[in-house]
DNA sequence: CTAACGTTTGTCCATTCGGTCAAAATTCGA
DNA sequence: TCGAATTTTGACCGAATGGACAAACGTTAG
């Protein structure tokens, strides 16, 4: 944990109002950007006026900067419970369904981040090379030990866990995308279930056709 | 082709304004979205004023507009090329490899697609369910083809293509975290090679070690 | 040379947007 | 209950932005 200002003591009403205007600028930053949304949309989302809304929040950035913050710690959970305990394929596997949940059930936390990411990061480009950065490198330790244990193939643990976020987080960032290519037909909840199978498949066997046996 | 307005005649010189700026709208757009940018901005990028720019283009969206529809062709050309002779698994390995260097050649056209998907794709969702559904379709009956001739693995064709896309694409999108992530070190032209390495064996093998022989 | 056409620019306008402020309304502790 | 603190709002401001327009400038065919 970085050296925080100390938290401001806050009224009962000033917690509520936060969390509600926290949730209506996810809502609203998530599906127009940062730049796209504006502060009367925001504030119409949480039910207020703009000065009432400003009153809770000093500004536009004020609230996307506590919102970043808050999802980093939230986006990089699933990765934090890769451990060394149990076997490394079901832990990966594990992982890759975990992260596949989190894009069906927090779909606008990743357009956030993806969006973020996509401008270049101007926010929060120290915590990417800081935290993140840490912990990715700490568990792609973890997965050198099982390739050296031969659990697992060698590889890339790095490319190994981009490989993972993309295509994880395609479903939630490229919803429309994976919308309008599998039709109306296919949709609904049984999208999630295919992709989950077919992910399982992909990472474990790849396409090449194994000999029997 | 759906049916396009015939063609205005133009001069000389207006082909050759609008292609500058319809590059330095390219930058623009990639770098900070629609909504995030600016005429004016586009106009210094191409080195002329506002209403000069406007001489050219009607409008912001006109713009846009013109830049997205030549990106769909150029976006969806390696898929094109995938076809039914040779090797399966030389072809969907061919594919991934034009694929990733489209996202190291391409990096603000491959940024400028997904900002617009993210956004919902309000301006060629129908060319989503149009165009780019069709071809995927096609593509998804070739590999269907592969599939029970017994050269590639039972899985589903769609989900398959859509990983492809999402590693690929990864690299472009999110340049910045990949960078952030591998750091300093690991930087230029060989995170590519290391990239198109991994992606090679992921696809082809997965994670599970083979048995020898 | 000059008239017609194509190109460029300075100026201006309406709207949107982030943010301020003072006053009104409400809540809450003593 | 009453006064202080908190919350809410209407009105307003300055800057940014997309775009219009007419006048000026350049080019070229006859």
């Amino acid at each position: 944990m970085t050296a925080a200002a100390a938290a401001p003591r806050r009224t009962r009403i000033q917690q509520e109002k936060r969390e509600l205007i926290l949730e209506a600028a996810l809502e609203v930053f998530s599906a127009h950007g940062f730049r796209g949304s504006t502060i009367d949309q925001i504030a119409e989302a949480a039910g207020m006026s703009k000065p009432n809304l400003l009153y809770y929040f000093r500004s536009k950035e004020d609230i996307h900067e506590t919102l970043m913050q808050r999802l980093l710690d939230t986006w990089l959970a699933p990765l934090r419970e890769l451990d060394n305990v149990g076997d490394p394929l079901t832990e990966l596997r594990g992982y890759i369904r975990r992260k596949l949940e989190m894009a069906r059930d927090y779909p606008r936390e990743s357009r956030l981040f993806a969006n973020e990411i996509l401008q270049g990061a101007p926010r929060i480009k120290p915590m990417l090379e800081g935290d993140m950065k840490d912990l990715v490198d700490e568990k792609a330790e973890v997965i050198k030990g099982w390739m050296r244990d031969g659990k697992i193939v060698q590889t890339d643990p790095w490319h190994l866990i981009f490989s993972i976020w993309a295509t994880t987080q395609h479903y939630a960032d490229f919803d429309v995308q994976v919308r309008a290519v599998l039709g109306p037909d296919r949709d609904g909840e049984s999208r999630f279930e295919a992709a989950a199978h077919f992910l399982e498949q992909l990472f474990l066997d790849g396409l090449r056709p194994r000999r029997k046996g």
